[in-house]
DNA sequence: CTTGACCCTGGACCGAGCTCCAGGGTTTAG
DNA sequence: CTAAACCCTGGAGCTCGGTCCAGGGTCAAG
């Protein structure tokens, strides 16, 4: 296990994150993933981190994030020196859509709850509490 | 105020819902709206509640939603007769699919507050604590 | 040193979810 | 009775986020 042998090929990185290969190579041109080392005959080579990486932006993903968004969250720690106080700011943004995000769905939550409910005691499915649960509102997603 | 003029234009549901005309007769063709009344000349002529549904659209969508999960969500009531226990089980999953994104969501949150607080406390932005945030886990979403 | 599994690039193509015409008809305020 | 504002249909076109070749090179187990 040599400098040359060592890390992951695209290959594994991709079954790890549950992600194609097209997809791996994709993030990557699309900047969300940093360019990893080469083997002199091309091969990309990833650290294990890459893994954790991709596993993140397919999870964010799932939750309705874009990439764009997606790159935004991954790029507050590539801050290394003067942007401390920045990040801290974008970080607090974040968590703010975070938790609007968080709050819409317990609405939908509470009502899909109310649906079930409404429904074991039997007589006809009612008219749709779904609708009453998420009305006005929209903080600057 | 006759039996003809009654009911919102299509522009009207649009706008009170915070989307495009267009939109909304694109949702109309994916039968995520019921066809509405038309007035003789043949304009669509909408009831208030379908802001609502529109609304819920909208914010379903926004928390990553698919347009064909949320058809599933808002035929949950239309099941007038036979099916309650089927809506109830369909019910259930529903919640335990809101309650996963969650659960993600307030992982990330723990991950992004972490970070925010990390930096304000001076020295240079750490490695990522947003990687450690989201591992592994994935119920079936 | 072969061979099968894997990787490379570049570019075409895809489905979802809109968005935007053109060419024409309807409504309604004044 | 106008004229501006709005609506209709049908269909083309666009962005995002991949997905899928073709044609060729690399790697590693045996």
């Amino acid at each position: 296990m040599d400098a040359v042998t060592a890390g992951l090929t695209i290959g594994k990185v991709a079954r790890g994150a549950g992600l194609a290969v097209d997809t791996v190579r994709y993030y990557e041109r699309e900047g969300l993933l940093e360019k990893p080392a080469r083997t002199p005959g091309g091969y990309r080579r990833y650290s294990p981190e890459a893994v954790k990486r991709l596993q993140f932006i397919r999870q964010a993903k799932e939750l309705g994030f874009t990439l764009a968004e997606i790159r935004e969250l991954l790029t507050l720690k590539v801050a290394p020196d003067k942007s401390c106080a920045d990040v801290r700011a974008r970080a607090q943004a974040k968590i703010a859509d975070v938790e609007s995000r968080i709050a819409q769905l317990e609405r939908m939550k509470r009502a899909l709850e109310q649906l079930a409910a409404s429904c074991s005691g039997r007589g006809p499915t009612s008219e749709c509490p779904i609708l009453e649960a998420l009305e006005r509102q929209e903080p600057g997603r």
